[in-house]
DNA sequence: ATCCAAAGTTACACTTGTGTCACTATAAAT
DNA sequence: ATTTATAGTGACACAAGTGTAACTTTGGAT
C-alpha cells in the first residue's frame, strides 16, 4: 500500500548513536545523518519533527534495550554471579553511560512534546539505579557488601568504571579483571 | 602607549571553561563568549585566530594550572598522605578530566599552528599519568599497593571516580570518603 | 597638541544547518 | 490500469556562526 523505506529505524538509531558519541549533542545534525543513510535530509522530517525529538526517541529506544538486558540480572543466581554479570554488561554496552551525559547537553526545548520526553528521559538513569538496588540489597543481605557505604556510591562507581581509559592498550581481560578487583577488594595491599 | 583592555585572560578563560563544560566543543562559539565578556565578537580575533586556537590555548593554560597543583604531591610525605592529597585535588578540581574529553571532540584542524598545539595537548593526559607514576611506584615500593594491578588502571579509576554522580545529594564528605574507601579497600565485606 | 599603537566596533561576504512544502516515485489494493 | 497512501526529493526562506577589514576610540609617549 506504499513505497518501500530506504532505511530501518535500527539503521538510523545505530548511526545516531555513532554520531552522538563522536560529535556530542551540538555536533549532531540532520545533514550528516541523511548523508550516511543515503537519503535526503527532508525525508527525515517525515519521521521526526526536529533534532530534539529524534534524539529523545533514540535515547528512549537505547535505554529500553539496555534495561531489557539488565533485567537478566535476576536470573543469575547468587550475588557474585550477579556482580560478574553486571560488570560484563556494562563493559559490553558501555556507551549507555556516555550517552546519558549527552542528554544533559540538550537545550531547553521550545517544543512541548520534546520537553515532556526529555523530562521522561532524565528520570531514566535514576530509574535504572532504583532497578539495581535489588542487586545491592542482595549483596548487603548476604553479607557480601559493606553496609556503611551508600548504595548510590557503589552503583555510581560501578557504572563510572566503564569510562576508565585504556590508553596503554592492555588486553581487555586484564583491564576488566583489574577494575573488578579494585572495585570489589580495593587497590591497597593486605587490607 | 595603548588603550586599556576590557577583559583579562583569566576572565576569558574562566568563561571558556564554563561554556565548554555546559555546551561541549561544538556548542561553544565566539558570539556567546563575546556577549558574556561584554565585548564585540571581532575583538576576540585580536587575540585568537579562531576557535580551535582559543580552545587549545585555554586547555594548555588549564592543564598547566592543574599540573602545578599536582606537583605538590611530592611534599606530602608517605604514601597515605599522598593518596589523600591526590583524592582531594581531583575532587576539588574535577573539571579537568571532563575537559580532556572535550579535546577529543575537536575536529582535525586545517590550521597548521592549531594542529601542532592539538598534538601537544593530546599528550598532556599521558604526561600527567606519567607524572603520577611516582606516586604509584612509591605505593608499590612501600608495599601499600597491590603489585599485580597495572598502574594505568589504578590511575584511570582514581581519576574517573570524580565523575561519579551524586544524584541523591549525599553530603560531600560522605560521598568522597565512600569513594576513597571503595578505591582503597573495595566494596566487598571482610575481603 | 599631536601622534600612534593597541583595543574595540561594525558591517560584509561566506558557510552551514534548519524546517517547510510542493513535487515526484513506488508498491499494493481495487 | 487506476487509485491511493506512504516514501523520498529538491528548492526555498530563514537563522546562526565564521573570519576579515576598514574604521573609531583611547591613553601614553614624544
Amino acid at each position: 500500500m506504499a513505497r518501500e523505506r530506504k532505511f530501518s529505524n535500527e539503521e538510523l538509531f545505530h548511526l545516531v548513536k555513532k554520531m552522538l558519541l563522536e560529535h556530542g549533542y551540538e555536533g549532531f545534525h540532520f545533514g550528516l545523518l541523511a548523508e550516511q543513510l543515503d537519503v535526503s535530509r527532508g525525508a527525515l522530517y517525515k519521521y521526526f519533527e526536529n533534532k530534539d525529538e529524534l534524539i529523545t526517541d533514540f535515547m528512549l529506544y537505547e535505554m529500553q534495550l539496555f534495561i531489557a538486558d539488565l533485567a537478566q540480572i535476576e536470573n543469575q543466581g547468587d550475588f557474585e554471579a550477579q556482580f560478574d554479570f553486571l560488570m560484563k554488561l556494562i563493559f559490553d554496552r558501555g556507551e549507555v553511560h556516555q550517552l546519558i551525559t549527552v542528554v544533559k547537553q540538550m537545550g531547553t526545548s521550545s517544543n512541548e512534546k520534546a520537553k515532556q520526553r526529555k523530562e521522561q528521559l532524565e528520570k531514566l538513569p535514576l530509574e535504572m539505579y532504583r532497578y539495581l538496588q535489588n542487586f545491592i540489597s542482595l549483596g548487603k543481605r548476604e553479607g557480601k557488601l559493606k553496609e556503611h557505604i551508600p548504595d548510590s556510591v557503589m552503583l555510581g562507581l560501578i557504572f563510572q568504571s566503564i569510562a576508565v581509559p585504556n590508553h596503554y592498550g592492555l588486553p581487555k581481560s586484564v583491564w576488566v579483571e583489574s577494575i573488578k578487583e579494585i572495585i570489589s577488594k580495593g587497590m591497597f595491599a593486605h587490607s
